[in-house]
DNA sequence: CGATTCCTTGAGACAGCTCAATTTCGGTGG
DNA sequence: CCACCGAAATTGAGCTGTCTCAAGGAATCG
């Protein structure tokens, strides 16, 4: 269940859970200040959708909770997702109205938003505000771009364990390194959703969680609770140089 | 043969190929001025090795003649292109001293480069450098996320006509709509560049380059020539629909 | 406790990979 | 101009990882 104080009902910066990760986080309480001018909350149930490729977007928004999903699909249905979208990440661009992509909530999600032809303003304006962004699209410019590999030379066992420890990684603040001991992952896709994002069927993702369960690298704790005894184990399936996986 | 000019030879802004394309492309005369100040170029062979990932970058660059490839390796040598760098194109990131990935030569390229802090110093100054910046770096993000669809979900006969089509597109300005007629495509590229590229291997690609001819959709004259007698088939090859294909 | 949704597992099919020739092409020197 | 060479590309044959199709099991919720 979502922070209610974020369920759709006006928030406020000062109890916000993305203050200091954000689009907004390097603005002071001045340029905070404009910004609550153009913003609203909105909430998107699980499996909504939240933009349409080529839909014309009337607003640009952060994630402040749930899970929501970047993705393109094909005229016959293969779908590929692009991203995942996790609290303090940003949806829309500067200077594109229009989106290129499907933005779904994955879980329940809950927007900070800001009516797009003020914030492009403010972005002009704001100097915190457009080199935070910048910043943020260079992230976006790696993590699509570490996809890439994954996507066209990993095999479904190495994609899985990428999958597990990027999602690791997100979900604790600073080196995944110190995590020496067990740690319990939340994983908040359903198989399906796996599926779209490593280029896989659901099937072949079930079939490497029960592989790389049984070679002890995670435990299962029910379907979304991932168990994992020894990060670097798991790392270690990912394919990926050690120091590649524990920096970042 | 690359342009003389611009063969390590010092050039000049006015007779540069990607005058109106590349990064200082919006910049007046006088910014032009200052950017000269900063400015040096540099010619690479084929198969020379611009960036390490993980260098430490003197420089960035935009790419005057020739093509280069971004791309990243796994340990045991399986590599993922990660883009194609052709003329106009810009290399390295502001904040980001050290390249992620390995920037290559694929065939002669000749670099425009900057020094890399007054380069950073003089984004800040010049708008009309940040913003067209800006613009280049979310095609790119745009150009990635074509491409995770593309690794993700297309069969290897609808990723050799895709790129074929992107490369078709990229080699004529304006639309690719309007050449209903024959039209040849110079392919910069092997088959094992094409093959790290398209997450595929050479035999494959040479495979389905053999079907394409077979069906008619392309003709080969010589190896590194393409002749496309109708592009609309083409396009209807890669498995986008015929909008996305087109627009652009 | 039935219904629904999600997940797991199995068996067979097939796209793309691997390994191994062979052919074509572009250049180079006689 | 031709013969030759090496790099690049093609083609073949068999293999394998992932997909497809199908059935059954577990969790959740009215």
């Amino acid at each position: 269940m979502a922070n209610l104080a974020f369920s759709g009902l006006p928030g406020t910066c000062d109890t916000c859970p993305i203050r200091h990760s954000a689009v907004c986080s390097q603005c002071d309480s001045d340029e905070l200040t404009r910004l609550e001018q153009i913003k609203f909350y909105r909430t998107f149930e699980a499996g909504q959708p939240i933009v349409w490729a080529g839909d014309n977007m009337g607003f640009v928004a952060s994630v402040v909770t749930g899970v929501a999903s970047l993705s393109q699909t094909m005229e016959d249905g293969r779908r590929q997702m692009l991203g995942l979208l996790l609290p303090s990440d940003f949806i829309g661009r500067p200077g594109r109205p229009r989106s290129s992509f499907d933005v779904t909530a994955v879980s329940e999600v809950t927007l900070c938003c800001f009516r797009r032809q003020p914030f492009e303003a403010l972005i002009v304006e704001v100097p915190n505000l457009a080199s935070k962004l910048l910043d943020m699209i260079l992230d976006e410019l790696d993590a699509a771009r570490e996809w890439l590999l994954l996507l066209g030379r990993k095999t479904a066992r190495e994609k899985i364990a990428s999958l597990l420890a990027m999602i690791a990684r997100r979900s604790v603040k600073g080196n995944l390194a110190d995590f020496a001991g067990p740690m319990t992952v939340d994983l908040p896709l359903k198989r399906e959703v796996m599926a779209d994002y490593l280029g896989l069927t659901l099937e072949t993702v079930s079939r490497q969680m029960s592989a790389l369960k049984a070679d002890g690298i995670i435990l299962l704790e029910g379907k979304r609770q991932v168990r994992v005894p020894d990060i670097r184990r798991l790392i270690a399936e990912t394919g990926d140089d050690v120091d590649g996986g524990l920096i970042i």
